[in-house]
DNA sequence: GAGCACTGC
């Protein structure tokens, strides 16, 4: 049994209070204005449903008049009136709700019930496409419409609107795609950027695009564009400055009372920590309570579970069971519902999670948060190009965000595996994404967008310049770029490239396919390098996957390894039963095709001319050659691998088909620094098909790899 | 020699 956690007596906040009541009494010097004060009050309100199944299209009367009386009752009804006088003559906006505020699924509807965007569409951008899918279902629901007609939604392949559609829900990343063919957006008379506080690299773009859309829609005479940014943290100086000086409006929202405890001392052993005060808790607490503990990675989340089922065991009488649940995204879609189904009478769910659980998704009934204080997250260095994927510290905000999933229904509380020093230490923000991830992405589109200077662009946070410096250093490797008066514009292949929803090296492969007579292998080993892995693993049965996997394995490296699983994957006509038997990830194979599918209408609307290379696995490694030059590794003499052209050493990933191979030159599709710097997804390659592809590049890279 | 946080077009 492990010993006590030693907890203080905690103090008593309100998480969205906690940090938000400070800037209520602190304006920060510009105009903050107080909309609502009550807080409180029954029913679920908007945002915060995510994860509920869409509701049914109301039929009958007294469920619309109990929507109706639901809309009413949200906090933020009664600052309908403010709220619409204010949005009615301001440019831009940023405002501040709390979860459950209702400000996601309510203003939307204000300002079209208001005639305020009226002339066009009003859009919603969301993070994540269940959000946007399941927000859309809600408010066409409450305006008792169809779905699709006054509200939509559009998200990658599915797109549920028409003409009569006047609120759009939609992805940040679709309404960026749609700005590369129209960097007005003259199809909306309002942009909401919604979850703002998330600083996801798509909607930081969109900072900046919708921006100069305003300024330039102004400037012409169109139609003004409405900007309103919503944020649920208090970081909203950043958003108002860069919007000129915005006003705040603010929101409360419904939150419930947390409990906050700290350590006393700092814990070296988090996961110790972590299990001790699962058993704490437990030990005291009603069964009917839930805990949520949040870890860093799967291994971490399977090996803590597989102990607390172990400890659980062996508890006393009259101990409640323990119901002990991992939750991280590559879990089985089946297995990760489970979180959702209640536990039986006298058991306790346990949800052991990533951060997954922090944003994502919503689980109701969890009175106790254990938070270790851990995250693993992703870094960018541009200097050698390599994305490290550390466990690190959470920011403050993060933290709150965790803490605010013990409120959600009824008062909460919060374990804080760290002291309030350290607590104090903790980064103000999480690094927004795009100063954490290569640019190149970023930079194609804005450059399709024909923004008038890339290097310039107006950034909320600004990526550093050797950031953007390797990102056009890798465009301009693909071809991509071309200098014309001074000034970086696209070339004809770079405008293809942007046509895709790839990276860009993907994009590159795709193009160059028809000169290999390859487009349909590539577009399926594409596809499948574009979406999570295929591939299911579970560490319990690895000779069986060993053995089943055999079959389909290619000395030639993992790209023909993944092509042949689709081929046979292919020819049992899409079977889930073969999915079973194969190990593979069904709904994954699934979204292969589906995408696979989007590329090859690219394809066609480009008039490419779409070749198989019917079983010659070599043109399809020349044509991988050929597009990922830059991401090459040879065999060193000691039998290690180094990078061509920065040295830098690696290693091949364990998942790799070629781990127990030497292949004296390959083409790998990505590098990611964990305990090792790792290729993964790798190709075996003939070095001279590389000096064929980018001679100017290897006469300097690889004369000092070979003296 | 031995491993992968989370989204999205």
């Amino acid at each position: 049994m492990p010993e006590e956690a030693g907890f203080p007596p905690g103090k008593r906040f309100r998480p969205g209070a906690g940090p938000l009541r400070r800037a209520g009494s602190c304006p920060h010097g510009r105009r903050m204005v107080m909309l609502l004060t009550a807080g409180g009050g029954g029913g679920g309100g908007g945002g915060g449903r995510r994860q509920q199944p869409p509701l049914a299209q109301p039929s009958v009367s007294p469920y619309r008049e109990a929507v109706e009386l639901q809309r009413r009752s949200l906090p933020i009804f009664q600052a309908r009136g403010q709220l619409l006088a204010q949005l009615r003559n301001l440019d831009s906006a940023v405002l501040l709700g709390e979860t459950g505020s209702g400000k996601t699924t309510q203003i939307p509807q204000y300002l079209y019930e208001g005639g305020i965007g009226r002339q066009a569409i009003i859009a919603v951008t969301q993070p994540r496409r269940v959000a946007a899918i399941s927000l859309a279902t809600r408010v066409s629901d409450e305006k008792r419409t169809e779905l699709g007609k006054l509200v939509g939604y559009t998200v990658r392949f599915d797109d549920v609107t028409s003409e009569d559609t006047k609120i759009k829900f939609l992805t940040d990343g679709m309404l960026l795609r749609e700005a590369i063919s129209d960097s007005l957006l003259r199809k909306y008379s309002c942009v909401i950027l919604d979850e703002a506080h998330e600083r996801t690299i798509h909607t930081d773009v969109l900072f900046g695009v919708v921006k100069a859309a305003q300024k330039r829609r102004k400037e012409l005479g169109k139609l003004p564009l409405k900007v309103i940014v919503m944020s649920a943290t208090m970081d909203v100086d950043l958003f108002s400055q860069y919007f000129s000086g915005a006003p705040v409006l603010y929101l409360e929202g419904r939150q419930h009372p947390i409990q906050i405890f700290y350590t006393k001392q700092p814990q070296h052993d988090y996961l110790h920590a972590a299990l001790v005060s699962v058993f704490q808790i437990h030990q005291e607490a009603p069964s009917s309570q839930d805990i949520l503990v949040f870890l860093t990675g799967q291994e971490e989340i399977e090996a803590m579970s597989k102990t607390c089922r172990d400890i659980a065991k062996h508890l006393p009488d009259g101990c409640p069971s323990m119901l002990v649940l991992p939750l991280y995204a590559s879990l089985p879609y089946a297995q990760q519902l489970r979180v959702f189904q209640g536990a039986p009478k006298g058991c306790r769910k346990v949800i052991i999670s990533t951060n997954i659980a922090e944003t994502s998704i919503t689980i109701t009934g969890i009175k106790y948060v254990v938070d270790t204080g851990m995250v693993k997250a992703k870094k960018y260095n541009p200097d050698s190009g390599l994305e490290v994927l550390a466990v690190q510290r959470v920011s403050k905000t993060q933290a709150w965000q965790r803490t605010g999933r013990a409120g959600r229904e009824d008062s909460g509380i919060c374990y804080r595996l760290y002291t309030e020093d350290e607590f104090e230490k903790f980064e103000k923000m999480t690094v927004p994404e795009i100063q954490r991830c290569n640019l190149a992405s970023v930079m194609l589109q804005l450059l399709a967008m024909k923004v008038p200077n890339v290097l310039t662009f107006d950034f909320m946070s600004k990526p550093s310049p050797d950031h953007v410096q390797a990102a056009i250093a890798q465009l301009e490797l693909l071809g991509a770029l071309e200098n014309k008066d001074g000034q970086l514009t696209l070339t004809p292949i770079g405008r293809k490239m942007a046509a895709f929803p790839l990276e860009p090296k993907f994009a590159k492969t795709i193009l160059l396919s028809p000169k290999f007579h390859c487009t349909e292998e590539v577009l399926t080993i594409i596809s499948l390098l574009s979406v999570d892995s295929v591939l299911y693993n579970p560490p319990s049965r690895r000779d069986e996957v060993q053995a089943v996997r055999k079959k389909f394995i290619s000395s030639e490296g993992d790209h023909i390894t993944l092509l042949n699983i689709y081929r046979a994957f292919k020819n049992t006509g899409g079977n889930k039963d073969w999915c079973k038997e194969n190990f593979v990830h069904s709904k994954n194979m699934m979204l292969v095709a589906e995408v696979r599918s989007q590329l090859r209408d690219i394809c066609l609307k480009m008039s490419m001319p779409i070749l198989s290379s019917r079983g010659d696995t070599e043109s399809v490694r020349r044509c991988l050659a050929h597009s990922l030059f830059m991401s090459t590794a040879e065999l060193q003499p000691d039998g290690s691998y180094a990078t061509t052209d920065t040295h830098q050493p690696v290693a091949i990933h364990p998942s790799s088909v070629l781990f127990h191979c030497k292949p004296a030159c390959v083409v790998y599709t990505e590098l990611l620094f964990t305990n090792k710097c790792y290729m993964r997804d790798l190709c075996v390659v003939d070095a001279e098909w590389l000096y064929e592809a980018a001679p100017d590049f290897f006469r300097r890279k690889l004369r000092a790899s070979r003296n």
